[in-house]
DNA sequence: TTGACATATTCCCATATCGGAATATACTAT
DNA sequence: ATAGTATATTCCGATATGGGAATATGTCAA
């Protein structure tokens, strides 16, 4: 098995810095030609349709024609799916002094129920089993 | 040029399914050992060592040893950037009413302020400068 | 020492990348 | 039709992958 594909996933295709630029530049709200993402990225129009196509696939974009030139649009739901794993770890740097443990607790409880829910190996027969 | 490597980004690092998996499992509090996770990822070990060199390249994850085994602890923080980035569309899926103009606005200063940070490229002459 | 266990590393292969160059496609204007 | 512009696609090469198999390294126990 090689490496996923960047448009497997949200999380291969903003791998990608570039691409992580242009999301960036559409969430400015405007839509935006290819041309206009060629001269602010300062690759060349070839590797940009490139990133777009891989961002169109993914679902991360849109293109509608207008003309000869084709505006791109964010759509920016496909990024909830980030944003929601890494919301677990918010705590981690929100909380500076108190509540590690206690956070820790609660994670393990999303994470029993994810276990439950989704049919995955067998979990840890014991929390903390592992003294020393 | 090639695709970057896993180890050149803790977003690269965490495009892959199982690392995030092995995230979410030190997330938990404890420290793990290899074993554990290779019975709960139900992979090889081999493979889980790979995936463990990934992360700890990056700065994700920390070993120290205890005995012949090797116990593994999350190392948060280095998540933060990808949370950060993130963060900027969290108004996309919380607003579903309003301000989704403003949002932008908001954006748009915090990414200007990024390019006159970071020497990049030009940015655009005029925004909304396309009508139609 | 010998054997058993835990973990890391090396070698291999099929696969996918990213960018550049060249080319194809599509639309516009004259 | 012809030329020009905008965008996408194809071909290429260097590179990195992720998993399996085999092997190496390290540690414990008797």
């Amino acid at each position: 098995m090689a490496r996923a594909a960047t448009t497997s996933d949200v999380f291969n295709a903003i791998a990608e810095p570039r691409r992580r630029e242009i999301v960036d530049l559409l969430a400015l709200g405007a839509q935006r030609d290819v041309t206009e993402l060629v001269l602010k990225l300062g690759i060349r129009q070839p590797a940009v349709s490139k990133h777009l196509s891989v961002l169109r696939k993914v679902g991360l974009v849109a293109a509608h024609k207008d003309g000869q030139r084709r505006l791109y649009r964010l759509n920016p739901r496909e990024l909830k799916p980030v944003h929601d794993w890494i919301q677990n770890f918010e705590r981690f740097w929100t909380d500076h002094l108190a509540g590690i443990k206690e956070a820790a607790e609660q994670t393990a409880k999303q994470l029993a129920a994810r276990d439950r829910a989704a049919s995955k190996p067998q979990p840890f027969s014991k929390e903390q089993s592992h003294g020393r």
